[in-house]
DNA sequence: GATTTATCATCGGTTTTCTCGATCAAAAAA
DNA sequence: TTTTTTGATCGAGAAAACCGATGATAAATC
């Protein structure tokens, strides 16, 4: 392919369409009017064709001259729109964003802030996608995603954290259990107790156990549950008790069933951290953690974190 | 405005989007990869955005990137296309052409060769208009003509023009006229005759008038005829005679009227002389030149001329 | 017909931009 | 740790774009 004409070249040619003079076209350029004219000598050359016919008494354009200028108003109208949206897009969190949430905060977080975040950013179109630890991880390195809201710790290579707040996990039983009315909690006293959890991926589970020292149970629980809400079914049912996030809890999980939380004592307190994650390399680094700081402020005022 | 950005870096952007790969792409577009990266840089400096997330493993565009590759694509592709429209119109008579032509040429000439130069040239797009010379010589300077068909000679400034053919002026008259049968018609024998001209403005009354050195007559006519079948009519009702192109009587001018030509004598033979005209300025010239040829050559064939 | 004016082309030199090759830094892979 | 990969950076050189002056030509004017 030959050279294909330069914006520039055609922003001449628009010039001299408009004025029919090289002169005040070169001086609308703000170039002289050699300039202009060995530009546009130069289009001329690349499509081969004339476009202008010199008079004496000003330049008219050629029948060809005409269309390649309608074109190229075009051409020119759209590279500078690029511009604009650019600045469209600079706007901090604006536009899609394609966020990876774990399951175990998904539906206990997310109805509680969208609303008011929908109302703060109201040029932001936010992209669900919930699954598990590894697979959002997996996807956030692929690009199929660009932020994950997630539980910390987790091992995320080649990406960036932010350390949202402290869930601390909660002693859940039935109320009519030995340990209802406990008022400390220590996490040894849990050893002995038949705790279920949620199957193998579920980051929440190896979360509750790390957080109160606890051995991987795996294969000794009769049950594993699939998710929370199967899970609080579980207890509520007497098959046995859990350890609960307290922001679960703080969001209703356990409304209209017979099931207590006790803390568990600690220092720190067991807990899980919440927190986003973002590839190192993304250059909206500080839009995620704008919007770190607006997650954290309406949680709080939900409730759901002292 | 701010300066938009270049095709050229729109064409390293769309490279690397392709690639995901900075020295790939620049290979792509034959440069190296620091000149790639460096437009790329001014490139997202322009915008004012960033466009590409670079990594370790490859890059990838962001999210604007995305967009803007999409709309760059579209704009290189509209670029690229003026040369192919410019490379179509290049075809020699093609394309629009807007051809003026007096009245005593248009109805005797373009009937006969219109349908075979539309064969020839099935993309040319002729648009015609028909007025007396001063009106097309005008039109044409102001560009909204770009050629004319005339008589000449025809002053003509700024105009370039190209003789096709002489067309003989013969006496016509009444087949009961007195000189109806005279085989050697000198041009001074008609200046006793009522000869009967178009009105003014008209060219053929002062070429004929020239051709044959006579006086100018104006005022002592008792009707001007507003066109050569009017002319044609009088002189058949037997109010006068005239002086009738050769090629409007080899058209069938005359079909149906009692009136007879007789060839005027002179050397050389009083005649008009059919010919193209165009700004000097005017890029298509050649095509022009190859339009009268077909004229010519179309015409005799036609037997509009010897 | 000579002169002036208007207009665009052209030329040499200068500034700006573009490009290259080499090198550096950082992350990933071995 | 060492090696490899990959993009950023820097200085030098090449290319281009640009300017100002001059030239050429047709039109307008005297």
């Amino acid at each position: 392919m030959i050279n294909p004409p330069s914006l520039q070249q055609l922003k001449y040619l628009i010039s001299l369409a408009e004025t029919r003079h090289f002169g005040q076209a070169a001086d609308a350029c703000a170039v002289t009017q050699s300039t202009l004219s060995a530009g546009l000598q130069e289009l001329e050359s690349r499509l081969g064709a004339k476009l202008v016919e010199r008079r004496k008494r000003g330049a008219m354009l050629t029948a060809l001259g005409q269309q390649v200028v309608e074109r190229a108003r075009h051409i020119i109208s759209e590279a500078e729109a690029l511009v604009d949206l650019a600045q469209a897009a600079r706007e901090p969190l604006s536009g899609p964003l394609k966020l990876g949430v774990i399951p175990t905060i998904s539906p206990y977080l997310l109805p509680r802030i969208m609303p008011a975040l929908r109302r703060r950013h109201g040029k932001l179109r936010l992209y669900l996608t919930e699954d598990l630890s590894p697979r959002i991880a997996e996807k956030l390195d692929a690009g199929e995603l660009d932020l994950l809201l997630l539980a910390l710790p987790y091992d995320l290579p080649g990406a960036e954290t932010m350390a949202l707040f402290d869930d601390a996990f909660l002693f859940a039983c039935r109320k009519d259990h030995e340990l209802a009315r406990a008022n400390a909690l220590p996490p040894e006293r849990l050893n002995s107790e038949p705790l279920l959890l949620l199957q193998d991926g579920h980051c929440l589970r190896d979360h509750a156990l790390a957080a109160c020292n606890l051995m991987n149970r795996r294969g000794a629980q009769p049950f594993q549950a699939t998710s929370l809400p199967t899970l609080i079914q579980m207890v509520d049912n007497g098959i046995g008790t859990t350890l609960l996030p307290a922001m679960a809890v703080a969001a209703g999980a356990l409304k209209g069933t017979g099931i207590v939380t006790r803390p568990v004592t600690g220092a720190p307190t067991p807990s899980r951290t919440i927190g986003l994650a973002w590839r190192k390399a993304s250059p909206r680094h500080d839009e995620f953690r704008l919007l770190g700081r607006d997650i954290v402020e309406l949680s709080t005022k939900a409730g759901l974190t002292p």
